[in-house]
DNA sequence: ATGGTTTTTACTGCGTC
DNA sequence: GACGCGGTAAAAACCAT
């Protein structure tokens, strides 16, 4: 909608103290100055004629009406501020300073090689700064969000140090153009707990993340596969001891449910299911064994995994430790 | 898009407290 | 009768192609 050209003369319209009487004139001329006939304004031509004599007395009017009318419209959004629409297209939403390309003065004439070269210079400097700033508020927004997901899924410093060495990675090798920051922010989360080997479900990360699910996991791909960070799958003995602690069942339990995991991985049982899974069945058959009861369907809330999987699993858990000490 | 696999949902019957 | 558990069929979700 708005279009880079558009910034400058947006802020020239601005009904600012810096507003030159030549153009408080211009707004205020109803009366044709040839003829003193009365003058209207045509919106679609971006002309201001006069009616009797068809002079055109002000044909600059184009941007006008779309200005004010997107004025208007982030009003309405309560984000308004006095001065020029701003566009979320650009990083800094179109309020940094900018300096023209044209060599020429505000008057229009060329300049001299010498301040051709200051410009030159300035705006390299001035580019630079910007894209600084730019940065360094991505990076902040982006650790902020990623320490608030942490700790709202209780995970430890060093899962955050990792997340924001991935985040940061992703900033250098430009994979945010088209991807939200909360979302790359929660895929490299999701990326660092399972490599330091704290994970967490996709399910359990989106819930606390302003991104859909499907989303996080889109972007986790992608981060992973253009950072080349590779990502074994989540062993689900990382998630017994989490599992095993809320639901307040011994250390003797939990135990259990490491080795049912160790044999069911050695009879091959686990392959293409889900890892969350078999950490519950583990320790719901694991509690079984030790006769520290827990029912199914606490172990499935906890796990948020369904009563019939936990079934199922820890049926092919019991049978593959049978299996391997027969 | 499609097909195969896994998980979930919903419902059932059975035994126990 | 409520609860825990097991089983089943159909729907939904997931994943590789």
């Amino acid at each position: 909608m708005t279009d880079i050209g558009t910034r400058g003369r947006a802020d020239h319209h601005a009904p600012t103290e810096r507003e030159t009487d030549d153009e408080r004139e211009r707004e205020e001329r109803t009366v044709c100055p040839e003829c003193s006939g009365h003058v209207a304004t045509d919106e679609a031509q971006g002309e201001t004629v006069c009616e009797d004599c068809g002079l055109v007395v002000d044909e600059d009017a184009v941007d006008r009406g779309p200005e004010w009318r997107a004025f208007d419209a982030s009003e309405r959004d309560e984000q308004s501020r006095v001065g020029a629409p701003t566009t979320n297209t650009m990083h800094d939403k179109g309020l940094s300073t900018n300096i023209g390309w044209q060599d020429e003065d505000a008057y229009g004439n060329a300049l001299s090689a010498r301040k051709r070269e200051k410009m030159q210079r300035l705006r390299t400097w001035n580019e630079r700064f910007r894209t600084r700033d730019a940065r360094e508020r991505n990076l902040k927004q982006a650790l902020g969000e990623i320490d608030r997901m942490a700790s709202a899924l209780g995970l430890p410093g060093n899962v955050r140090e990792t997340a924001s060495v991935v985040y940061r990675r992703a900033l250098d090798e430009e994979l945010l153009p088209g991807r939200s920051i909360e979302g790359v922010a929660t895929a490299s989360l999701y990326a660092a707990a399972r490599q330091v080997g704290t994970p967490r479900s996709l399910d359990e990360i989106a819930t606390v993340s302003r991104v859909e699910k499907q989303e996080v996991g889109r972007t986790y791909r992608y981060v992973i596969r253009e950072l080349g960070i590779e990502i074994r799958p989540a062993d689900p003995a990382e998630y017994v001891p989490r599992f095993a602690s809320e639901l307040d069942v011994p250390d003797e339990a939990e135990r259990r449910a490491r080795e049912l995991l160790q044999t069911a991985r050695d009879e091959g049982v686990h392959s293409g299911k889900s890892p969350v899974g078999l950490a519950a069945a583990a320790v719901y058959a694991a509690a079984l064994l030790t006769n520290d009861k827990v029912t199914q369907s606490t172990v499935g809330d906890v796990a948020n995994v369904s009563e019939v999987t936990i079934r199922n699993r820890y049926q092919e858990i019991l049978d593959a430790s049978d299996a391997a000490s027969a």
